[in-house]
DNA sequence: TGTACATCAGTGAACGCGCGTTCACTGATGTAC
DNA sequence: TGTACATCAGTGAACGCGCGTTCACTGATGTAC
C-alpha cells in the first residue's frame, strides 16, 4: 500500500488575498507569468513584465509574493496539486482492473505527451530552476517518485506478462526513460538531436513501443 | 556519403594569444570554468571567481575574451572539436566491418556514459545556455545530429538485424531517447524521477537492454 | 654583450547598468453606529 | 439610510545591490642597433 499524499490547505508561499478583487489579480499574476514561460526562462521574465501583462503593477505583484521566485514556486505547487489529484484518480488501481500493461501504458503515455505539451513552459522552468534550488529539486523529485511509484504498482502488479528478468528494475528504468524523454523531445530541453521531425503523436507512438518493448511484453494488441 | 565536419582553423571567440605566456593563461582560466560547472550553473559563476580559481585575474579573463559568455563558447567549442574527432574514428563504418549491431550498441553507449559523466558540468552548462542563445543551440544540435547520423548510418547497414517495422524511423527515436536519459540521469538534469538508485554500469546496461530490445534486435549476446 | 624601446601580459579597484525590491501615496471595499 | 473610519488593494517612481566590464597602471618579454 502506498501512502496518499497530503495536501496542505493552502500555497505557502502566497500572502492570502482577503477580498475577491485580489484573488482574481492573484490568479492573472500566476497566469501571466505561465504565459510568458512559453517563449523564455524564468530569468528572462521581468517582475514588471508580469505584472504588465497581468494587467496589474509591480507593488501588487509584491503584495502577493515574498519575492520573484515565490511566484514561479506557487505556480509549481499549484500545478503538483492538480498532478497529484490527476495521478490518484488515473493511476489508481481499481480503474485499471483487469486491464493489460498493453492497454495502460499507451493511455498514459499519451496523457503525459499532452500535458507536456500543453505546460511546457511550466516543464522548462521548474527544471532548470530546480538545477540551483533546493526547494524545488525536492517538491520536483517528490512529484516524480508519486507518479512512479503509482505507475510501477500498476506494471508490478502484471509481473506475469513482464518478460524483461527484473520487473522492478524494468517498471522503475522505463520511466525514468519516458520521463526524461518527455521532458527533452516537448519541452525542447537539450540536445534536440533527430534528423526527422515527430509530431506528438508518433513521439507518444514511438515511447510506447520503446516501453513495452523493453519490459518485453509480448504484442497482442 | 556523409560529410565530414570541416573543422574552423581556431576558436573564433578567443583573443588568440601572442606568448606561450598567456596561452597557459588561456588553458587555466577555461579549465577553471569548467571546474566550477561541476557544482553550479553558469549564470552563479562570477568572472572574478573564474580568474581567482584559475591564479589569475579579472583583467586577463577579459583580456582573451570579449565576454563572460564567450569564454563558455570557446570551451563548448573546443569540447566539439573533440567531438567530432572522436566520433569520425569511433564511428567509422571500416572500424566496425562485420560487428552485429548487439557489438556495436553496448560498446557505444559505454563510452557515451562515461563522457556524460567526465563532462557533466559542461553538459549541464550548455543545455541551459542553449534554451536562450541560439548560438548555443545551433552548435549543440549540430554535435548532435553529426553523432547521431554516424549511429544510424551504422546502425542501417544493418536493418536486416532489426525487426522495428520501420529501422529508420527506430534508429533515430532509439538515439534521441539515448541522448535524453543520459543528460537526466546523469547530468541530473529534470524529475530524476527514479525509486532504485541505479550506478553508471547499471544505466548503461538498462540503456543497451532498452535499445536493442526497441530496435528489436534478437538477443545473440 | 648591453641598452633602449615597443609590445604583450597581468592586476584589481572603480564604474555603471539592469532589475528586483521598497515605499509613500491614492483609490476601493467593508463595517460600525 | 447615511456618515466616519479602518483595512485592503493598487500604483509606479525611486532606490540600491550585485556583478559584469573597464581602465590606468605595473611588470615581463622580445627586438633593434
Amino acid at each position: 500500500v502506498i501512502a496518499t499524499h497530503s495536501r496542505s490547505p493552502q500555497l505557502e508561499w502566497v500572502r492570502p488575498p482577503r477580498q475577491g478583487r485580489s484573488q482574481q489579480t492573484l490568479e492573472r499574476l500566476l497566469q501571466a507569468l505561465e504565459d510568458l514561460l512559453e517563449d523564455k526562462g524564468f530569468d528572462d521574465v521581468g517582475v514588471a513584465e508580469i505584472a504588465r501583462r497581468a494587467r496589474s503593477s509591480v507593488g501588487s505583484f509584491y503584495a502577493r509574493f515574498a519575492d520573484k521566485t515565490a511566484a514561479l514556486r506557487a505556480l509549481h505547487e499549484r500545478f503538483c496539486e492538480e498532478a497529484y489529484a490527476t495521478a490518484d484518480d488515473a493511476l489508481a488501481p481499481a480503474r485499471w482492473q483487469g486491464a493489460t500493461i498493453a492497454r495502460i501504458v499507451p493511455a498514459t503515455i499519451a496523457f503525459l505527451v499532452r500535458v507536456h505539451r500543453e505546460r511546457r513552459g511550466l516543464f522548462r522552468a521548474v527544471t532548470v530552476q530546480a538545477l540551483s534550488d533546493a526547494d524545488f529539486k525536492e517538491r520536483e523529485q517528490k512529484l516524480g517518485r508519486y507518479v512512479n511509484e503509482r505507475v510501477c504498482a500498476l506494471l508490478h502488479a502484471r509481473s506475469d506478462e513482464i518478460s524483461h528478468p527484473d520487473p522492478r528494475i524494468a517498471a522503475d528504468f522505463a520511466m525514468r526513460q519516458l520521463s526524461a524523454t518527455l521532458l527533452l523531445e516537448i519541452g525542447e530541453i537539450g540536445w534536440a538531436v533527430g534528423l526527422i521531425p515527430f509530431g506528438d503523436e508518433q513521439i507518444a507512438a514511438e515511447l510506447t513501443c520503446s516501453f513495452l518493448a523493453y519490459l518485453g511484453v509480448r504484442d497482442s494488441d
